[in-house]
DNA sequence: CGCATCGTTGAGGTTGGTCAATCCCTGTGG
DNA sequence: CCACAGGGATTGACCAACCTCAACGATGCG
């Protein structure tokens, strides 16, 4: 999850600038926004919808490094190129800046390069998180933590019994964790049957105990 | 691996500034030198040796984020605490930074905050590189993907055969592939029967088929 | 209604983990 | 010089977590 709201770093006078130079494109479900490798020409500032990013082996594993949701951004490449694919996992609206014109503006207002800064930060830290989860939590360990994470994003994260929106398919929770569907799914209905979650939907789970939920996340049953 | 002499994005005026507040502290092998949820007080440049970054469960188990050797800087964390626990893996001497100073230093050099902005967005994408080992890649890639990575950092990479140090025990190699050390060392007796390399020493490998590893750390054997 | 896609469940296999014995290297002391 | 101790590395036997393959169920769309 890249950050939130970077136009927050702007003066009205900037923003105004930067709208210059702005398109807008909509993408459906599982169109390809990027692909690995390709010049990074553009950058890309999500307005709605959900978009995957990740990295494939040449025989078609693939590893999700992160989901992106509204007002999350990237395309800020260390390279000339596109280090990781993007793809909308729901249909998706997304903010277009030429790679050119923001690098421009980026050195007229030193606030953004440092708000953009920032981001990296939080992104490096919450690879690392997943880092930890990806090389030593177990399958059931993966699934608590991604739960806590999509409650943690969600409105109503706050009530007593969070709900959680997973607009994401099984597969793709599966390539975010580094496990494979069935796993997923089977440690789903496992937590369901010990009443830690509620599945309404596939779409749509209930944490029934959170505390539980955390404490499974943490790998400290 | 984060960057490597950052100083040289300062200014001969600058840098004379920073040597003011600079002290140097020698540690030995397995001393720890920050530990996940410390203050951030400091920034650590690393004049020599090598250090692991880890993040650690807690009934114990471990994964290694980084290794960081001369030149490399950590500490700039996203929170007022750090994110992850350093240790020496073999003696090592560094540079502290206090973070006030530091900062100060960095809202007046411009440059210096690019450079260490261009450093986040090479460790963001050596992380991503590294969560489709640890999610995606089996043990061989994995075994194959570090030393690839190792004989790249190495001066004599450029030899037809290069030859490869390795500072750290097997176990930290364990604990950065998320693997266990019998099958790291098993991994490795494998590529040896098979000629790919050579172990001259626990800490230094020969690579005999350049290629060939480069092969099976892309899965493309 | 029929089809396609996604998700769930089951049976069995494989990779890598666990536990334990042995080896090797280094350093120490007699 | 050799014997010994200790730590890391290697190897072996066995095991379990997760994967694979396959069948079945649910959901949504034309």
């Amino acid at each position: 999850m890249q950050g939130r709201s970077f136009c927050s770093a702007l003066s009205g006078r900037e923003f105004a600038r930067l709208a210059v130079i702005v398109t807008s494109r909509s993408y459906g479900a599982r169109q390809m926004i990027v692909q690995e490798g390709d010049q990074a020409e553009f950058l890309l500032n999500i307005v709605s919808g959900t978009v995957k990013l990740y990295r494939a082996l040449p025989d078609g594993r693939v590893q999700i490094v992160g989901f992106l949701g509204e007002g999350d951004f990237f395309g800020v490449p260390a390279t000339r190129c596109y280090a990781v694919s993007a793809e909308a996992v729901t249909s998706a609206q997304l903010c277009v800046f030429p790679r050119r014109s923001f690098d421009r503006l980026l050195n007229e207002c030193p606030t953004l390069e440092r708000r953009l800064f920032e981001l990296a930060k939080t992104e490096v830290a919450a690879s690392r998180d997943h880092m930890l989860l990806l090389g030593r939590k177990t399958a059931r360990e993966r699934v608590a933590s991604f739960l806590v994470a999509m409650a943690d994003k969600t409105q109503c994260a706050r009530a007593t019994s969070p709900c959680i929106n997973l607009p994401m398919a099984r597969t793709e929770i599966a390539d975010y964790l580094g496990l494979t569907m069935e796993t997923v799914s089977r440690t789903l209905t496992s937590l369901r049957n010990e009443g830690v979650v509620a599945v309404q939907s596939p779409g749509h789970v209930d944490v029934l105990r959170p505390d539980t939920l955390r404490h499974i996340a943490n790998g400290e049953e």
